[in-house]
RNA sequence: GGAAGCGUGGCAGAGUGGUUGAAUGCACCGGUCUUGAAAACCGGCAGUGACGCAAGUCACUCGUGAGUUCGAAUCUCACCGCUUCCGCCA
């Protein structure tokens, strides 16, 4: 959510900026609410403060010995019950009036940093670096994954049997190769970059959703289980969900920031709206892995710990020699809540391209102010602190990644030398 | 699922209808004392929002919501959460 603060002072300037990410700002909308709020917010306090003092004063006399009968009193509680019938118009006035801007101001999306590159879509996104060189396969055919995972014990059919399509089932070394990855970068993480293991829900409630952003637009992208007919559970589509919100209406001593937590959890999305595209394999299903690393920072640290929250991404990369590149992201390809965010793009081999295995962002205030999240400044008051988080990486694309570009013309799968430690020293999955 | 109890400021903990947004203690901040620190003493210290150039004024918040009343932390109802005991159970 934006600071409403901000909307108030500059309209025009940031309907300019969000009509960058393709974002139109209905300015005449808001002019009309924030009219009306003023004059309803105004009354209305005023008639609360004139029911207060009336009672106050009927206090005072009932203090100094006047009864319930006495005159002067019974004129202060019928004019009192004036007030009231007043204020009660214009408290219901102003808290539909309230209402509406709420739910005005929580489907505008975040203000994108000064540093991202305006553009429509992703064909616009900015390459940053490169790590890495494509492997050439002069002597044999690539095969993408399925092909290669369909001696390996990677089975598509069984799980179109078991749940319909996009879903996996995974046996024999493939599954242990998957949990080897998730747990590599888990420790990764915690030993070498500082981070807290969590480990979280899996179906949170509406409150959570909107914290983060996926409510109240996003809806139709998740699946909702109900506990009972009124009460709803959402699955989690990432565990930024679940671990952000540990800080939802929290106040964070100062000293404690920043915080840092990483997650391993299955994540589900309904993939809505993208029918068609890469059916084949396990590039987009409905339920996959991921490590999830989570920071909450100061504000004025928070474009310094993206850089680094991202290169702790990198480092799974660099660590398992998988060539990826990273991108900026344009205006107009962010996702919603984000200010800047950069994608890791790993090499697939069999697609002839860079696909997605990673998304690091910068929410600054956006999401803390949703979630209510803030830490004691030095000036010991709270004010909303800034919240980033980075796949570290999508498990299931990175087993995706380890089979293309580690396959061995006789159809085995050379176990990349840092993952063997949890493969029980095999170096060959055949 | 059954029974009982409890939800007050950063924490602990008073407060059962009236100038209570809330005693007190701890923590925290500033000061006095001290060579320095500790102790002691003095002072300050909830959040959110509105109006205002400002000084400041006002409103809301004692789990959440509704109600009773001129007036609710205090009374009523519903809901949520937590604790304990019993039952069931991975």
């Amino acid at each position: 959510m934006l600071d409403i603060q901000l909307l108030r002072k500059d309209i025009e300037g940031i309907a300019k900026r969000l009509k960058q990410r393709g974002f139109d700002l209905d300015i005449a909308e808001f002019n009309k609410l924030e009219a009306e709020r003023k004059k309803l917010q105004v009354n209305s306090e005023k008639s609360k403060a004139d029911i207060r003092n009336i009672s106050k004063m009927i206090g005072q006399l009932r203090a100094a010995g006047h009864g319930i009968d006495d005159e002067e009193v019974g004129d202060l509680m019928n004019l009192s019950v004036d007030k009231a019938s007043e204020e009660k118009e214009w408290d219901a006035k102003f808290k539909l009036n309230d209402a509406e801007f709420t739910r005005f101001l929580m489907v505008v999306p975040n203000l994108p940093h000064e540093s991202v590159p305006t553009g429509k879509d992703s064909d616009e996104n900015v390459e940053v670096s490169r790590w890495g060189e494509p492997r050439k396969f002069d002597d044999f055919e690539v095969k993408d994954h399925v092909d290669i995972g369909a001696g390996l014990g990677l089975d598509f059919e069984s799980a179109a049997k078991l749940s319909g399509a996009r879903f996996t089932v995974l046996k024999g070394g493939i599954a242990r190769l998957h949990r080897a990855l998730a747990q590599f970068m888990l420790d990764v993480h915690t030993r070498e970059h500082g981070y807290t293991e969590v480990y979280v829900p899996y179906m949170v409630n509406a409150d959570s959703m909107r914290g983060t952003g996926q409510l109240p637009k996003f809806e139709e992208d998740l699946f909702a289980t109900f506990k009972n007919a009124d009460e709803k559970l959402y699955l989690i589509p990432t565990a930024e969900v679940p671990v952000t919100n540990l800080v939802r209406d929290e106040i964070v001593p100062g000293e404690n920031l920043p915080l840092k937590f990483v997650a391993h959890t299955p994540c589900f999305r309904s993939e809505a709206g993208s029918y068609g595209r890469d059916t084949r394999g396990m590039i987009r299903q409905h339920q996959f892995d991921k490590v999830e690393i989570v920071q909450m920072v100061r504000p004025e640290d928070s474009y310094t710990t993206l850089e680094t929250l991202t290169g702790h991404a990198e480092t799974i990369l660099q660590k398992l020699g998988l060539p990826y590149r990273k991108m900026l992201l344009c205006t107009g390809d962010m996702g919603f809540s984000s200010a800047k965010t950069y994608d890791l793009e790993v090499w697939l081999p069999a697609q002839n391209t860079y696909r997605e295995i990673s998304s690091c962002s910068n929410f600054e205030a956006f999401q803390a102010r949703r979630m209510q999240a803030r830490f004691r400044n030095e000036k010991n008051k709270p004010e909303l602190l800034h919240t980033l988080n980075g796949s570290g990486l999508a498990v299931g694309r990175t087993l995706v990644a380890i089979l293309e570009n580690y396959q061995n013309a006789d159809g085995s799968v050379t176990i990349p030398e840092v993952l063997r430690p949890w493969m029980g020293g095999i170096e060959k999955l055949s």
